[in-house]
DNA sequence: ACATATAATGAGAATCAATCTCATTATGGT
DNA sequence: ACCATAATGAGATTGATTCTCATTATATGT
């Protein structure tokens, strides 16, 4: 679930670019609200699908990178290997990743508190055997969505 | 941990290939034991590295489609968005990957088996509740390796 | 063993996401 | 309003990956 309503995050992205002496500006402000509406991971070829014939694939390349590079956006990949980008956690809310592994979907799920805590200490206490420091640990759980499965 | 010696796995992919009607060449065994000696996924260029002058990049990447789509090997992507390679589960054993978030390196990791078993009943019981049916799950555990800290 | 059909290989061309270049336009601070 | 600096758009460029096709190796039936 997002931490914050639309406005919260708005506010808290102006002043994280403010700091890093990056403009918000109307093309990084759409952007930003194209990720903060999705559900899940998206490519920037699904994102210019959405916003079609007005905004050059060379600026939404460049918009979605400045906001990797600010902290905004995470970048990860899909199966294709194709970059797919979403709201970072300090945003967004710690959750992981349910993938459809027929159809490529890819849904956002949150863990219960419980459970997150569990599974944060395996991921340290397994780290510290190998002389790693932990700092987080990214799950995606695969299977079959319902629409497949129907 | 690797569940089974050289001899058995060689037998176990020869045999799969031969099920898929794909002969078990000379090259292929070649790219099959660099994977084996590999503590974890590994691109096409790193490699290629390792082989350099004597075995074509073209006949690499095909040989490793070849081995992904028989169900050898297993195709991921690193953060740069390059594809890795590596056994999959079934050959090297369920495990996961530390990630050093400095430097990239990804080591492999096992987990005890209670730790893995609480873990995919969480994987299971989450994903039921979105209608998926779970079929495994994947984690990185991200941090600092002693090398970066250092 | 031989011939033949089929699969595998190598070299280079082609593809496509992603990045870079550079000229133009917008913005914030004075 | 001016100026320095940042952001944008269009197109060229890059680089990993895949494709094409001619050549070579392998398996199978006789």
């Amino acid at each position: 679930m997002l931490s914050s309503s639309g406005k919260e995050l708005e506010a808290m992205v102006r002043s994280r670019l403010f700091d890093a002496g990056v403009r918000y500006t109307p093309g990084r402000a759409r952007v930003f609200r194209l990720m903060e509406a999705a559900g899940g991971p998206r490519s920037a070829a699904e994102l210019h699908g959405i916003v079609s014939d007005d905004l050059p694939l060379s600026s939404l390349y460049r918009t979605l990178m400045v906001l990797s590079e600010t902290g905004i956006l995470e970048k990860s990949h899909g199966p294709e290997g194709v970059a797919l980008f979403e709201l970072s956690e300090w945003l967004r809310g710690h959750h992981h990743h349910l993938v459809c592994v027929q159809c490529g979907s890819v849904e956002d799920i949150d863990f219960e508190a419980g459970d997150e805590q569990v599974i944060g200490a395996v991921a340290e206490r397994v780290a510290a055997t190998r002389g790693f420091r932990a700092k987080g640990h990214r799950i995606d759980v695969e299977g079959i969505c319902g629409e497949c499965a129907a």
